[in-house]
DNA sequence: AGCACGCCGACT
DNA sequence: GTCGGCGTGCTC
């Protein structure tokens, strides 16, 4: 017996950018291909109008009131996003219980408005007399020419063809018109001429006035004229009251910005045609050249626009011809080194791939990275026969549009980008590479709450692409993959411990009072500010890493320890002595700094725990002269005398790495390394490790800064391997063991349930009844852990509690996910697969 | 995410 | 009587 033959889909799974499941559309009129043409875009009915969704599936069938898809915008042969990565998102997301909506608004950036031509005509023969409106007749009109609502409702009866043409982008030009065309009164000008016969009133003064009017031409007003005839200006107006000259209209000579326009144009423009005749020297202001359009001497037109310039590929080959020593495995790893080194070590099989016709994407988390990474990969691709492209937030719509287009038709073999390129239509992906892979930026911060580097394993599986972790160091969950740990780099460190009792000669004759890790110099060391001091004098740069923004962690008030919390939070407010206000960094609520505590009634505040401003003034007491610049969330000064090599201190959080090191950088200091650790979070001293790597490479040079480590737990692992010069995989490594003990990633996967409700009592409830269905099917006391109030009691005026699942795989988190669905809970309940931070 | 619907308190 | 707060539900 033949089996039967396999029905086409009679309906695709459609997701739009909304956080909506995706929905069943059934197929356009007369398409009849055998599968659902999967990541391209196609044009849906939606709410009334047409919205751009992708297709991520077949249709399940089955569902009411199905609307039919209005048209498909890609051709199936080059999809929008490779069938294989709407494959690999659309299990992760269906895992992390998450609408495929969502999700893919989160990671395609682009593609969502369309651009086309949308004709309609009623279907022949159809009667739409029962609309009352103006409705689309039997021949074919511009679709924007009805009410959408209308248009929606004819569609949705089966009495509406539609015509979508994908349009090339436009943009609007500003064309000279030609001379016949130019309406006459847009030609004539008022001039004054002087009188045939000068009336013999006139004074002497008038009379030469005219006289030199008649010789030298018309003009057109009275200042000018008053101007070339050497009067004054009540001269040429009492000549003009006399009559001896008058006002005429009369056809003029064309303008010279039109003949400007005529001969150089067309301009993009009403700005660039000024800008452009007056570079000519022909003074034209913008309002001029809106005036001459307006009066018929030019045309707004509708033009193809040029395809818009992309970041250009770095020109040098570094490493394509080294051999390659890395692993040819399924996943792998590479870290340790400096940047460059690990480009470098990477450049030879993104080079081979390239040059065997295939796909290579590189995922970079934040801004400095990606830029690495261009500077280091974007080379090999010419000589490899293809283009690299550079997919990030930074580019315009209009340049994110055409990297996807130079993908999609294959002239770009090489990505490079953000979390935005992961579902770039490379067509042959053979390895994908994921930078800094243990990276907080990873971790999507918008409704998806989605970590890049589990959907990118994903979706190399799904493709079939080799993957590969390369960073400065392993992320603890990739210590198990094989392979490289490049040597670390040459590392000047110095501790300073705040633990350790001070040192006798430092302190001299003070040593016999009572002493406290404060008299060691605080927040800035004696150690730190000796080497601050040497800084300025041999006018080199330093950095200081402060660790918060601000100017401290809290007020306290001195006499009854009162401190002023949030009004929506429950966390004391931040002190930001520039604004003179308490802040909150969890909401932004902010408020005045109360003049008493309002506890006591205590006129004086306590400063406790330094930030960015705090230090920043420490340091301008320390070193007078010395310029400070501030880079954190609330100030970034503008770097360009350190950049270019001037002296100078910089003072900031975790936003300095992201910019480039100074040139001149001598010192690096972490004012205190105990705040990364004192989070209550698994991956707190893997993430200071991180941070003690990264600032290690930040500064590019032969000889690398010192840097001055200022903290209470001197002897802590994750700075002794630095101290001790051991490689990128000793830290993670040694972490693995402890994670292998307490069951935590890599040996086992984690998720988060966030339980959130206006009042305590229902959120505690609901998250108790959520543990308990949990419990109900199955999940054993390892796997389910709380419900327990998060971290942060209130938080935006909403109590949050909690839930960690803690599942040995993928597989068996999905399967508890799934009690989540069994029914309704009286709470809003959010998943958070593979949470980072705050645990 | 928007947007409509619907249910309760403060005003003309 | 209405206006308007925002809780709940829906989008193929």
């Amino acid at each position: 017996m033949t089996p039967p033959a396999a029905r086409p889909p009679e309906s695709w799974l459609v997701a739009v950018n909304l956080p909506v499941p995706a929905y069943d559309f059934a197929v356009p009129h007369g398409w009849a291909a055998p599968d659902a043409p999967l990541g391209c875009r196609v044009l849906v009915p939606w709410r009334g109008e047409l919205a751009v969704g992708l297709v991520v599936g077949a249709g399940t069938g089955g569902a009411h009131r199905m609307r039919e898809a209005v048209a498909l915008l890609d051709d199936p042969a080059r999809p929008w996003v490779p069938a294989a990565t709407v494959r690999a998102v659309g299990t992760w997301a269906a895992d992390a219980r998450l609408p495929a909506g969502l999700v893919w608004g989160d990671l395609l950036g682009v593609g969502w408005e369309a651009h086309y031509t949308h004709r309609v005509r009623a279907v022949p023969g159809a009667d739409l007399s029962m609309f009352a409106r103006r409705v689309p007749a039997e021949n074919w009109t511009d679709g924007a020419s009805f009410v959408p609502a209308l248009l929606d409702e004819i569609r949705a009866q089966g009495l509406l063809e539609e015509d979508i043409t994908p349009l090339p982008r436009t943009r609007a030009m500003v064309v000279a018109r030609k001379l016949a065309d130019v309406p006459p009164a847009a030609r004539t000008v008022t001039v004054l001429r002087a009188a045939a016969a000068l009336p013999d009133k006139l004074t002497p003064r008038q009379r030469h006035a005219c006289e030199w009017l008649a010789a030298h031409g018309p003009q057109d007003s009275l200042s000018g004229w008053a101007r070339g005839a050497e009067v004054s200006p009540g001269v040429t107006s009492g000549a003009l009251n006399a009559g001896g000259a008058a006002y005429v209209q009369e056809q003029g000579d064309p303008p010279g910005a039109w003949a400007w326009l005529r001969e150089h144009g067309p301009a993009e423009s009403l700005t660039a045609w000024a800008n452009g005749a007056s570079a000519a020297g022909i003074p034209l202001s913008v309002t001029q050249a809106g005036t001459l359009a307006a009066r018929g001497w030019a045309d707004s037109v509708q033009r193809p626009a040029p395809p818009p310039a992309l970041p250009e590929a770095c020109p040098e080959l570094p490493g394509a011809a080294d051999p390659d020593r890395l692993p040819e495995l399924p996943v792998w790893r590479l870290h340790g080194g400096r940047p460059a080194q690990r480009f470098r070590a990477l450049a030879p099989r993104v080079s081979r791939l390239l040059s065997q016709g295939r796909g290579v994407l590189v995922l970079a988390p934040d801004h400095t990275t990606l830029r690495r990474a261009w500077d280091g990969l974007s080379g090999l691709a010419a000589g490899a026969g293809t283009r690299a492209v550079q997919v990030s937030g930074q580019l315009s719509a209009a340049q994110r549009e055409h990297t996807w287009e130079l993908v999609q038709s294959g002239a770009a073999r090489l990505v490079v980008g953000s979390a935005h390129a992961l579902g770039a239509p490379l067509q042959d992906l053979a390895l994908l590479v994921v930078l800094e892979e243990a990276s907080e930026a990873h971790k999507l911060q918008s409704g998806s709450r989605a970590f890049v580097p589990d959907v990118a394993a994903r979706v190399a599986q799904e493709s079939g692409a080799a993957l590969a972790w390369v960073g400065c160091a392993p992320a603890v969950e990739s210590v198990p993959c094989p392979g490289a740990v490049l040597a670390p780099p040459r590392t000047r460190l110095h501790v300073v411990n705040y633990a350790a009792p001070p040192t006798q000669p430092e302190l001299g004759p003070l040593s016999s009072v009572h002493l406290t890790p404060g008299d060691l110099g605080y927040p800035l060391s004696h150690d730190l500010a000796r080497l601050l001091r040497q800084v300025q004098e041999r006018g080199r740069q330093a950095a200081l890493l402060a660790p918060r923004r601000g100017y401290s962690a809290l007020l306290r008030c001195p006499a009854c320890d009162h401190t002023p919390q949030c009004r929506h939070c429950d966390v004391p407010l931040r002190f930001h002595q520039e604004t003179r206000r308490l802040t909150c960094h969890q909401c932004g609520y902010h408020e005045a700094v109360p003049d008493r505590c309002d506890q006591c009634g205590e006129p004086m505040w306590k400063a406790r725990g330094p930030g960015t401003e705090w230090i920043a003034q420490e340091a301008a007491r320390l070193l007078p002269g010395f310029p400070v610049y501030r880079v954190d969330k609330d100030r970034q000064d503008d770097l360009a005398p350190l950049h270019a090599g001037e002296p100078g201190l910089m003072v900031g959080t975790q936003l300095l790495l992201s910019g480039e090191a100074p040139p001149n950088l001598a010192l690096i200091g972490v004012t205190l390394a105990d705040t990364w650790l004192n989070v209550s979070d698994f991956r707190a001293s893997e993430r200071y490790h991180r941070l003690l790597r990264q600032l290690a490479e930040w500064h590019a040079g032969p000889r690398p800064p010192l840097l001055v480590v200022q903290t209470f737990q001197a002897d802590h692992p994750a700075l002794r391997v630095l101290v001790d010069g051991r490689d990128a995989l000793a830290y993670p490594a040694a972490e693995a063991h402890v994670r292998q003990e307490l069951g935590y990633p890599p040996y086992a996967r984690l998720a988060q349930l966030e339980v959130t409700a206006r009042e305590q009592h229902k959120a505690q409830a609901a998250a108790q009844e959520l543990a308990g269905a949990l419990h109900g099917a199955g999940a054993t006391a390892q796997e389910v852990l709380g419900p327990a109030p998060s971290p942060v009691a209130r938080l935006r005026g909403v109590y949050p509690y909690h839930l960690l699942l803690r599942a040995r795989s993928d597989a068996r988190l999905a399967e508890l996910l799934r009690v989540l669905d069994s029914r309704s809970w009286k709470a809003r309940v959010r998943v958070d697969v593979n949470p980072r931070g705050g645990l």
